[in-house]
Order: structure tokens, then sequence, then C-alpha cells
DNA sequence: TATCAACACGAAAACGTTTTCGCAGCAATG
DNA sequence: CATTGCTGCGAAAACGTTTTCGTGTTGATA
């Protein structure tokens, strides 16, 4: 790399001293037009601009914001990191990307090295590990030294800084309602582990749906998917009941349910109505076209880098920690009935 | 935000001087048994972390590789991403992430902030605007001033820098094959406009395949999809010829493709074959699943980080520009016969 | 002519590190 | 006793900025 040139070099090549450059350069009247005249004109020819990490370090602010994702191929994720782009651009912010690959040691240490100094602030969404194990040390000593933090998505009570969640069980309520509207009697659902906790509002918003209309819930339709063993084969086994709608907590569930439907000869919607879960590419794509709760992951993102930029810029307020919740709709497609 | 502990700190409470703190934390041997336990106690009781910034302007390096792309929200750069993120990680290095939005403004801004000491090197993707334009002056300034650069999948001749790419001629030439040896005669394909080098060196492979058997090129079996119109409706012109294949240069394209053949009541793949382009998530989980030219984006990742590190690495080193090709293989599914 | 303000600039500290060099104290050697 | 060498530590520079404070010169005013 050339070496760079610097106020040091302006300086020195002009005969005048470091102050006076920098002075000249941010226009201080306390420099001669003359003199300011001749600074900038070198400065512009040889295209100084000042270097980030001295104006970081002497501002003690980075102007960058941390992002720690469990992980990124994945639609959702992907859309969260656009809104927090477009806000934190709008700001006069950068973002510095990072994944916890769900294990949480990597997102332990994750943190130790962006919080020195690398970032202003964190916006995290938590490691399954980190949920499972139910450890939060590392977040709780980032909030005991008054980082700024907010989480998304994926969070816990138990760590107390603004958060920004979707609204699981009123969205599993409304996925199920809706399937209940346009008639569908036998409601099965697949989900994830209870260890998840989106998977675990969802079904509880199916359940809350169910009971309120006086339908009491039938544990043979209901499957918690263990990804670890094979997909299709547990979703299948929902199919043995006498079923005409399935709620899937994910797109990808949905996907397969509707393969299911169709190869054991199943007309969509006409005998079985299939909704999804999340505005990925697949629901849309299919066909037929899949009736998914569209999350929002765009307004989380832009809304998690507002917080977290309201808290890096009044740091000195205490203000407790909110909570924001996104609620979501339906998106109503081919794979179920119209209301 | 509490004030970090730092070197200073330490030597002030300890009653010794900044350099035997640093030096007792780095274990140097001129400093005494004695007062480097003194040292390390206090210092691990605070849990003292050096200040990366400071690190950062010493050194003269940032151990951050910034990015840049087009877009996100696609498949395909999330497993790149994924890639880079990979390799750097074992070589030290954070990723910082932005998006040029297909914008030569903003990349070039984004090029301008980054390299001004928040970065070590660039792995960039060319944005679409900068492409039609053929302005690549942010580009050239970079090489002048030998910061370490490496272009990935869009990238152009005129820049001279190290560029990762996959064989698309090769590509469409393997899927058009692949279409001819199952048995397909009028193959069509849906593709971009011209200005797209990578729907461009597609359609190449295509011809040079259809070339290769003796059959003409057929216009009227060509679109260049206008994604400003509507897609569905130009794909469907190709479907008033007598067609049996469609080779489509991505992923939408190959779904849409199904759809209509679907509406028309053509039974895949008996009547109609279809293969797409990407290893993104629709193909494989819409019904039927799609055949796809897999596109090894997390390879490309991992090898364009590689290469950049290499330059980082060894800045005084002047070795030529490389590039580096990905091939790339069918992967084949239910929307096309088997071989 | 002495005083004073205004003007134009420079010196130095600060941000948090690392590293080179110098030096004091002490023991060993001749 | 004088020299040498070693041990243990501190001062200061360096990375590139910004900002506070000080200072010399000029011109105007009393």
């Amino acid at each position: 790399m050339k070496t760079k040139i610097t106020i040091k070099i302006i300086a020195k090549e002009l005969g005048v001293s470091v102050s006076t450059v920098s002075k000249a350069l941010r226009d201080s009247h306390e420099i001669s037009q003359e003199t300011k005249d001749r600074i900038k004109a070198y400065a512009d020819y040889y295209n100084y601009r000042p270097n980030n990490l001295a104006l970081q370090l002497r501002n003690q602010q980075t102007k960058v914001i941390g992002i720690i994702l469990p992980q990124i191929v994945h639609h959702f994720f992907s859309t969260v990191i656009k809104g927090i782009e477009h806000e934190a651009t709008e700001r006069g912010y950068n973002i510095m990307v990072c994944f916890s690959n769900n294990n949480e040691a990597k997102e332990a240490e994750t943190i130790d090295v962006l919080t020195n100094g690398s970032v202003d602030g964190l916006l995290v969404s938590l490691a399954k590990e980190t949920l499972e194990n139910n450890k939060f040390h590392h977040f709780n000593r980032l909030i005991h030294n008054e980082i700024p933090l907010v989480l998304f998505d994926r969070t816990h009570n138990s760590i107390e800084c603004d958060k920004v969640i979707v609204d699981d069980v009123g969205a599993g309520y409304k996925a199920t309602k809706y399937l209940l509207e346009t008639g569908c009697e036998r409601i099965a659902i697949a989900t994830t582990p209870e260890h998840i906790t989106v998977g675990l509002h969802r079904s509880q918003g199916y359940k809350k749906a169910l009971m309120e209309v006086g339908k009491g819930i039938d544990p043979r339709l209901m499957v918690g998917v263990d990804e670890s063993k094979d997909i299709q084969s547990q979703i299948e086994k929902l199919f043995e009941q006498n079923i005409d709608a399935v709620f899937a907590v994910n797109e990808i569930y949905a996907a397969i349910a509707i393969r299911i439907a169709k190869e054991k000869g199943m007309r969509i919607p006409e005998d079985i109505s299939v909704i999804g879960f999340t505005d990925g590419l697949i629901s849309e794509y299919s066909s037929p076209s899949i009736t998914t709760v569209v999350q929002y992951g765009y307004t989380m993102g832009k809304q998690a880098a507002e917080m977290l930029i309201a808290r890096i810029e009044n740091k000195d307020d205490v203000i407790p920690p909110k909570t924001k919740v996104i609620s979501s709709n339906i998106k109503v497609r081919e794979s179920s009935k119209n209301l």
C-alpha cells in the first residue's frame, strides 16, 4: 500500500505546523484566507482524506455497529441485515457482521473482540446453544459495562436490554384463526422442539385459537420436528390423521408438507390447506405458491438499528429497556382457500 | 459506557510506568517475575483487554476485510458472505459488510470511506450501474494506491486485480448439453439482457452447445428478460413455440417457467424439462424440485477471501493479478429427465 | 509612545498501544 | 578498586487526528 497522505506530510511540505493544517482544512477562522487556500489546494491535489482510525481513537467512537447473527444463509436474516444497513447508513454508521454459528463460545468471543473499541454498540440475535444452556454471562458483562445492546428476534427475558421481537404468539394465532375461518376443521401443526422459542410461541398461538372456538388440542396433530433426523418422515406422520390443513412454523416445513400432500394425491387447497411462515422466496415462487405469515425482517432490522443508535447517541441518559413488538400479517397465496 | 480499564490506569494504580505494564502483560523477559505477577493479577481482576483502535493505529492494520455487495437479499450472496466469513475468521480477520444497492455513486463513496483506515483490503462484486456505465475510476484509484482488492462474481476486464469468477460459459454449455443428452430437441433459454455479463455468458454456452451438435440458433427460442416489465408474460412467449425444454439463467425464471408449463397442462419432465441456475432454496423445495446448475457461492467467497488475505499479508511482493475460475455442476432433480 | 486588542500561527496534550533506547543499580571479574 | 555485564525499569517516540492554550506581530487607540 502506498503511504497515504497525512496532515503531518502536508505540514512539512508547506512549512507550517500540524495544527495549522488541521484548522485550515476545517475552515477555522484562526487561519488567514491565504494560508487556508494554499493548504486546501495542496490537500485537494493529493486527495487528502483524514484517517478513520485516528479519528476514532481521538473521538472515542467508531461509528460502527456490530451485528451478531446465528447464521446468514437464511432469507429472514438477510432482510434484517438489509434493514439495519439502511438505517445505519442513513445515520452515518457502518455495520460489521459476524456469525455465532449458533455456538455459545463463538458468540461470547465475538462480543469480546468487537467491544474492545471496534464498535459503538451491538445488535444480537441469540445463538441456539446460548438459549439452550441458559447462560448469559457474556451479555450481563456487556450490560454491566453499559455498552449499548439491542437484542432482536431470538431474545431472552433474563437479559435486561432493549429488544425487538415479532409477536409470534399473535402470528400463530392469526394463522390458525385464518385456517379456521376458511373452513378447516382438523388443523395440524409442524413446529419445532420446545426450546426454540419462536416455534414454542407460534404453537401457543395455535393452541389459543383452537381453544377459543372450543376445539381441544390433539397431540397427534402436532409434531416438534427434530432437524437432526429426517424431516419429511416426521411431518408425514401428521398425514396419518384425517387432516385438512397444515400450519408450518417455517417455509421449509410448509414446502415439505405440500410435497407430501401432492405425493398422496391430495388437491391443494381443496383437500388440504397449507400455511407457512416468513416471506422467503420459496413461498412466492413454488407452485402452488404458499400462503404465509409474512415476517417483517426489514422493519425489524431498521427498528433495532434505530433503537441502538438512540442508545449510542444518548449514553448519559438513563432510560429503562424497551421492547418493540413487530406484528405480522397473512399473505394469502394459492395454498389456502380465500376467506 | 463505563470507562474501560487501560494500561495507563493500571500503571498509575500500581505505581509503575506504562511501558512496564505493557511489557509485563506480554510476558517480556525484561520484567521481573514478581512485577509481572502483580500486574497480571491486577489486569486479570479488572478484566483488562487491549483497545483495538489503539492497536490498529499503531500497527497500521485493522484485521478487517471490507465487502461491498450489490445487494444481499439473495441466496447466492448470502452463501458468498458465509464463505468469506469462514476463511476470514480462521485467519483472524473480521468482515465489514456494505451494499452498493447497484448504485455506482454509493459504491464509490463506500470504497472511499472504508479505505481510509477502516479496512486492510476490499472484496467487491460490482454494482450493475457501474457495469452499465463502464466507469471504473474509483477502482483504478484503489489499484493506484496499491490497496488490496479482489473482485468476485460480477467483475470487469478493465480492472486489473485478482478475481474470482464462475465459469458461466462452461455452465451454460453444461446445462444445454445435459438437456440435449436427455433427448430434448427444441430448447428455449430465458436469459437477461446482454449487459448483464452472467446472462450473456450463460447464453454463449447455450449457443456453443447447440452449434456443436449442428443445431442452429433460433432467436424465437431466446428471450432477454427485462425485469422492469412483467417477467411471466415475457417468458410465456417462449411457449408459443413448440419447445420441450427451458434453460433459465436463474432460479426465479425457472420457477416461473414451471408455473407456466403447469398452467398450460404440460407434464414435467415428460412434456418439458426445466433447468435453472444457482443452488438457492426455491429449486430444492419447490415441487417438482428443480434441476439446477449449482453455483458454489461458499467456495467462491472462501477463495476470494484467501486471495485477498494473501495480498494483504504479502504487500511488498509484486505478483501479477490472477483470476480463479470456479466451475459448476448440474444438480439433477425432478424437473428434468435422467441421463 | 505606551497599551491593548486582534490576528495568525505553533506547541503540546490527548486518545491507547508497542518498542527502542537509555540508565541506574548491582554483582562478578580482573 | 575499576571495569564489565546483567537485570529491571522508565522515558519517549510513533501511529494521525483535534483542540486548548500560549505567543509574537501588527495596527489602532489613548
